[in-house]
DNA sequence: TGTACATCAGTGAACGCGCGTTCACTGATGTAC
DNA sequence: TGTACATCAGTGAACGCGCGTTCACTGATGTAC
């Protein structure tokens, strides 16, 4: 029995991975049971053993998109520093790499245009999202001795700054501008930072 | 022949207007041919006497999109200024008047997301329309007396916000923490502009 | 001015397709004795 | 240890539905004479 639920939690966690990737290329809207199964190595009948409806893995694999991008954000700062630092958090989240990765990352520039008309248990997912991620700045500059309520509106703005300027370099095609548009945005959020 | 063909002018028109709308609240894939004309009062065989494909409606009702955006920038510009002021700009995207309007106003913050899977004409559309809203900005900031490169630079930096900024507050669900999000980035980036 | 004809925006039935979901089933695995 | 039974993840055919697109048609309008 612990042998069988175990490999039920691996075969729901794969899924779930598809599905996170397949809605990073394709929104919520390209995520078919169908598809996403057949990437699984499932047939598509299987799918309500693990999940509810489409709707209920929407709201799960949302989810985990954000496990996932918290994880590698802190394994990112434990790896490389000791203290958060600000600007190494801004230079990693609005890397070149990080645009050109569709697998990673964090789901805020490919889904948040999305989010008003997803299921709420999803939009709430989204909420805790930004909210965390808004945290983390503001831990880190008060950690660098800014004032709390300085903080709070500097990391809300930077955090706008990234998401906007990664869903606009996409939209720009990943190529040279959009190379640019990362840069620009770079400096310009970690100079209000570090000030 | 010239009352049918401005008639028909009129009726294309209008089933724009409906595709934008749609297109806002529902995005690229809320949008479907036979619902579209039952909205613009017509039957979904008449489609295409006026476009090619359900493809070719996007790219043109993305451009008519951001046409209207524009129209509405300069319209407010030259009501309330002689010059163009950049602070004015801001405040005038980033109010809570536009977070709610849903029928009207820049596509960036409902659309951007979902411009790497649109058609490649749409794609141009919007890289077009990105570019646009800098040069504009860079203008009205070079015409308040900032050089040009840094004009440049501050233009991009403002747009991600401003863009990031509407995106997250409606998808927050565009209540007091929206509204706080929006002014938080109205303060940053007008600081920014004018310093 | 009046009549015959051509044009073409718009109608509505029909098409093939992929979708989410259901369901009777199979067969490997875990449990009871 | 060996056998009989229960569980349940996964299969694959089938469902009803809405989609984009096609097409034969209608009927109002504009043109030619």
């Amino acid at each position: 029995m612990a042998d069988k639920s175990a490999h039920k939690a691996k075969v729901r966690a794969r899924i779930l991975d598809e599905a996170a990737r397949a809605l990073r290329s394709g929104g919520t809207e390209g995520l078919s049971v169908a598809n996403l199964m057949k990437r699984a190595g499932l047939t598509h009948g299987g799918f309500y053993a693990h999940f509810e409806s489409r709707e209920d893995l929407v709201v799960h694999a949302v989810e985990r998109m954000f496990e996932d991008s918290t994880a590698l954000w802190t394994r990112h700062l434990s790896e490389t520093e000791k203290a958060p630092d600000p600007a190494a958090l801004v230079d990693n989240y609005l890397s070149e790499a990080a645009m050109r990765r569709h697998d990673q990352g964090c789901p805020l520039p490919w889904l948040s245009g999305e989010v008003p008309r997803m299921p709420p248990a999803a939009q709430a997912r989204f909420q805790d999202g930004i909210a965390r991620m808004r945290a983390a700045i503001a831990r880190a500059l008060r950690a660098s001795g800014k004032a709390a309520d300085k903080a709070e509106a500097l990391a809300a703005s930077a955090v706008a700054e990234m998401v906007g300027a990664m869903t606009l370099a996409r939209a720009m095609g990943e190529g040279e501008d959009a190379a640019a548009m990362l840069a620009v945005s770079r400096e310009a959020i970690k100079q209000r930072l570090l000030a």
